[in-house]
DNA sequence: TCAAAAGTGTTGCACCTACACCCATGG
DNA sequence: CCATGGGTGTAGGTGCAACACTTTTGA
C-alpha cells in the first residue's frame, strides 16, 4: 500500500503522543535520484527502472543496542521501560535516532553511554558488534524507522542508575525477560545467536570480563552464553595454547573467587580470531 | 559540519546532475520523538537527553548489492558503471533506494533482478546475505545515505543484458577490478570477507553452483573465493560425510567437465550450517 | 597412450574428550 | 576435615592432511 498522502499534502496528525512538541521538519530538497547506493541513470534522459519519488519519503534511523553481560552466573541484557505508547509500560532494547552528523556505530556508542551511566570513553572502548539492520516497513506502527542493531559486550556493572535515561533501564536475566515491544524479540535473538557464535571462533569472550580475569571467570562466560558445561582443564589448555587468546598477568598475584586455590590472573591478548575455533560441545554432536 | 540549510529552508539545487526532473518530497508531519527503537521519553514532561530535532532529518535508504559467482575458475562480481555525478564513469555495486513500502531485503531482491536480468521469482529464490549497513555521514558528498549491504550468490549466468539498467552492469574478475566509487571499496571487501567465512561452517557454497552440480564443481567454489587448491579426496569425503550437506542424485547419469571420468551429479542437501566446519587450510596454520 | 579428472584406500599427526589426580584455600 | 575451585597428567578417539593408487573419459 502506497502513501498517497505524500504526493498530495501533509498527513494530518503533529502531536506526539507524550506530549513533547512535534517539530516539523522544513521541506527539503529532493535528492538527485542517484546515491551513493542509488541505481546511476542511464546516459540521456530516460528515466531508469524503479525510480520513484516516493522512494525519498524520509526515513527514520535509529539503532537498537543488545547489551550483555555476565552476573552470578547468569547471561543478563539491558532493558528499558517503554515510557509512552505504542508498547507502553513494556520492555524494550535500548536504543535512539542516529544524529544527522554521526554514524550509527557512534550513535551506538552514545546511546550505550547513556543508558549505562559510563562515560563517553569508557564506552568507546567496549566491544561493540554491527547485528543486522531491521527495515520491515510495519516493524513500528507509526513511522517508516529502519534500525541498525548492535550487540555490546560488557563486564558485570552496577545497576544503570547514572540519571536521564539510565535511570528506566534495568538488567535482566536474559532467559526470564517478558516480551518485548515493536521486534525487538527477533533482534535480541539475532544477536544472542551472533554473539554465541562469535564465542566459537572469535577472542570476543575476553570482552565479558574485567580488565584483568581468572580463566574460571572466563571459562563462565563460554559456559553462561551457551548454557553448557565445559571441561575445566580441557578449556585451560585450549585457552593457554592458543597464541594471543590471553596473557599472564606477571607480578600480580592471585585472586580467589570465595572458595578454593586462587587463581592466576590474565589479560585479553592480541589474537582476534581462534584458530583452530573453540567449538560449542553440541557442534560436535549435532 | 552540520548542514544548516535543513532548518533554514529549501538548499539550492534541485536538478538532478542527469537531467532527471528533481520532485520535491512534501513536507511531512514529524515522527512522535519515540519509535521502535528511539528512547521512549520517561513518566512525565521531560525531554530525554539526546533528542534533537535534528535527528529527523530524513535519511535516504538505499541497499548496495555486492553479487558474486564463479566464472572460468575466477570469482567475478557484478558491477555497473556510473552514469552520473559524482564519480561518473566509475565502476560501483548495483543498488538502488529501499521504497516506502518494501523492507531493504525486498529492495535488494528487486534490484538484483534488475541487474541480473533474471526474473523476480529466480531472484527471490537465489541467496541473499545481509553484510553490513554503512552510516558515515559523509560516504555520499550529496546527501545524507544509509546504505544497506547484501551479498549475493549466483551461479554462473549470462552476461546481464536485460535491458533496463542491466545493460550498464558487468561482471568483473574480483581481483581485476578498478577503484570503485563511494565507499564500495569497503563494501565489496567485507562482503567479500563474510562469504568467504561463511563458506567455512555453512553450505553456503551450493548457492554458487547449479541446482545439480558435480563435487569437483563445489569444490572449484571453495578453492577460487579462498585462492587455495583443496586436496580432492579429502574434500570429496568432508562433504559426503557431512550428513545434509549434499544428496546426490541418483537416476541421473553422469556429466562431464571436459575431460576426465564423468562425476556424479549432487542438489543441495538440507543442512545450512557444517559441524565441524571445513576450515581454510591457513586456518590450521595461522 | 597420455593427460585429466573422478573416486578409493591408508597412514600418521593434531587436537580434542574424558577422567584421574594433586594443590591451595575457606569454613 | 572436607568442600570447592585451580591446575597437571594421560589415554583413547575423531578427524583431517598427505599421498599412493585405480578408474574412466577425451584427445
Amino acid at each position: 500500500m502506497r502513501r498517497a498522502e505524500f504526493h498530495t499534502g501533509p498527513a494530518p496528525a503533529a502531536g506526539d503522543p507524550a506530549g513533547r512538541p512535534g517539530p516539523l521538519p522544513p521541506c527539503r530538497p529532493a535528492p538527485s535520484g542517484d546515491s551513493g547506493s542509488a541505481p546511476a541513470p542511464g546516459p540521456g534522459p530516460r528515466v531508469p527502472e524503479g525510480y520513484d519519488p516516493g522512494a525519498f519519503e524520509p526515513f527514520a534511523v535509529t539503532v537498537d543496542l543488545a547489551v550483555f553481560t555476565v552476573r552470578e552466573g547468569r547471561l543478563h541484557v539491558l532493558l528499558v521501560e517503554r515510557g509512552a505508547e505504542p508498547y507502553l509500560g513494556s520492555w524494550a532494547l535500548p536504543g535512539g535516532f542516529v544524529l544527522p552528523r554521526e554514524s550509527a556505530e557512534r550513535a551506538a556508542r552514545r546511546e550505550l553511554a547513556e543508558e549505562t551511566g559510563l562515560s563517553e570513553e569508557t564506552a568507546g572502548a567496549l566491544h561493540l558488534e554491527q547485528v543486522r539492520t531491521y527495515s520491515d516497513p510495519d516493524r513500528d506502527p507509526r513511522m517508516r524507522v529502519v534500525s541498525v542493531a548492535y550487540a555490546a559486550l560488557v563486564p558485570d556493572l552496577p545497576e544503570p542508575r547514572g540519571g536521564g535515561d539510565a535511570a528506566r533501564a534495568r538488567w535482566t536475566p536474559y532467559d526470564a525477560r517478558g516480551p518485548l515491544a515493536f521486534d525487538h524479540e527477533l533482534i535480541l535473538a539475532d544477536a544472542y545467536d551472533r554473539v554465541g557464535a562469535k564465542l566459537e571462533y572469535t577472542c570476543l569472550a575476553t570482552a565479558f570480563c574485567p580488565p584483568e580475569f581468572t580463566l574460571g571467570e572466563l571459562r563462565q562466560v563460554y559456559e553462561t552464553v551457551w548454557g553448557v558445561e565445559l571441561d575445566r582443564p580441557n578449556f585451560r589448555r585450549k585457552v593457554l595454547t592458543t597464541p594471543g587468546f590471553v596473557q599472564a598477568v606477571e607480578k600480580a598475584p592471585r585472586r580467589t573467587g570465595g572458595r578454593g586455590k586462587p587463581a592466576a590472573l590474565y589479560r585479553a591478548g592480541r589474537a582476534t580470531t581462534l584458530h583452530p575455533p573453540l567449538l560449542r560441545p553440541e557442534g560436535r554432536t549435532a
